[in-house]
DNA sequence: ATCGAATGTAGGCGTTGCCAACAATGCTGT
DNA sequence: ACAGCATTGTTGGCAACGCCTACATTCGAT
């Protein structure tokens, strides 16, 4: 019985994974991307991988905790995509603020389901602490370019919570439409400009 | 064995329910709105409504398709909230813009779950075609709003698509932000104020 | 009044999330 | 080196779920 057990999997694969979490939360984000949050399941997922149903209990105490620990990836990984995007841009506002907007929505429109997912409402009440301050720490590097454009005299004044969330908003409304195909055809080709020349506006100083 | 089951629900509810697909929608919005989408069962339902546990699907052939046409009756709904905000309105643009912008997020506050699953991404096919249909039937509301605005000279010009995007976008996601908790507390007091403040400088006029 | 369509019921199937009991492995202190 | 313990994985079971098929009741058109 044992026999046929090993004889199963023949990979070199010992009892332990090895690193069964990462590779739960890699799976489980595929899945996500193509088939929906709706469709992924626990155990087909620990079967994709090739352990036992329950294994995966070992590492997520529920489905939620895995939905929750994916949108954490999910904010984790913006951060990174937004704090590129400002790599190799110039010092103008406008500039920066720009490649910010374009990466946001590259994200989005790459990771829809995720991006979904990261804005759900039905995480843990722990994990939405988290979820939060992961939101929080994606939103200071927007922050920081508003900051920089305000001392610049590139943005209208104000406490930064309130000019950003403007910002904020358009910027997050733009990619969430667009990723969940709620804008027209026609509006994809120049509708993100649109949106940043509007935001530029917006948000300038009183006499420009 | 009958008599027992006569017996079990005193109501005076014969063998046809009367108007059961609309008491399924009506049930199943109140119990998304209390315990979120994924604890939405088809046979809890049909338990609430004393029901056997296979009538639902006499009137719905999925559960996404119960899903698909909540989705639909809150655009429906959203529609009219909307539609009602301009009636005790003035005429300038500034005025009808703000009555909508606190009508969208007043639905969006008394009804998070719902908006999530309007603007959800996983609905079939031939539903996420009507939910399209369903999400131009309100913004042509804002897009008559704008319309005007462009005529009374209180509003750039430029295609009704391309000036309403930018609004549609901070609109959206100013209420969707707010919906789901992704803004600070400290922002709700004033932070639609400062939303429709950025709208109406991002859409004034050049000469303005 | 009859017959077909619409609506509801009863039961079964495979899958799922979760739990408890058990097994193999890795780690740590002696 | 190795005993003991925590970690990680396995097995089996349970109740609930979505969906299917077959059957029952009611409604409505002719």
């Amino acid at each position: 019985m044992t026999g046929t057990l090993t004889a199963m999997h023949t990979r070199t694969r010992s009892y332990h994974h090895g690193d069964l979490r990462a590779a739960l939360l890699t799976r489980a984000e595929e899945t996500l991307r193509e088939k929906g949050p709706t469709a992924l399941s626990l155990r087909e997922l620990a079967r994709d991988l090739g352990v036992s149903h329950a294994a995966p209990s070992r590492h997520f105490k529920d489905k939620q905790a895995l939905l929750d620990a994916l949108a954490r990836v999910g904010f984790e990984r913006l951060r990174e995509t937004l704090e590129a995007s400002q790599e190799d841009t110039g010092e103008a506002f406008a500039e920066r603020l720009e490649a910010m907007f374009r990466a946001y929505v590259g994200f989005a429109l790459d990771n829809p389901a995720l991006l979904e997912l990261m804005y759900a409402l039905k995480h843990a009440p722990e994990a939405s602490a988290e979820l939060v301050e992961a939101t929080r720490r994606w939103s200071e590097l927007l922050e920081r370019v508003i900051d920089e454009g305000q001392r610049r005299g590139e943005v209208r004044k104000g406490e930064l919570e309130r000019v950003g969330v403007p910002i904020f908003a358009a910027l997050h409304g733009y990619a969430e439409l667009a990723a969940t195909g709620h804008l027209p055809p026609e509006v994809h080709e120049h509708g993100l400009d649109e949106v940043i020349a509007f935001t530029l506006r917006g948000c300038a100083p009183d006499g420009a």
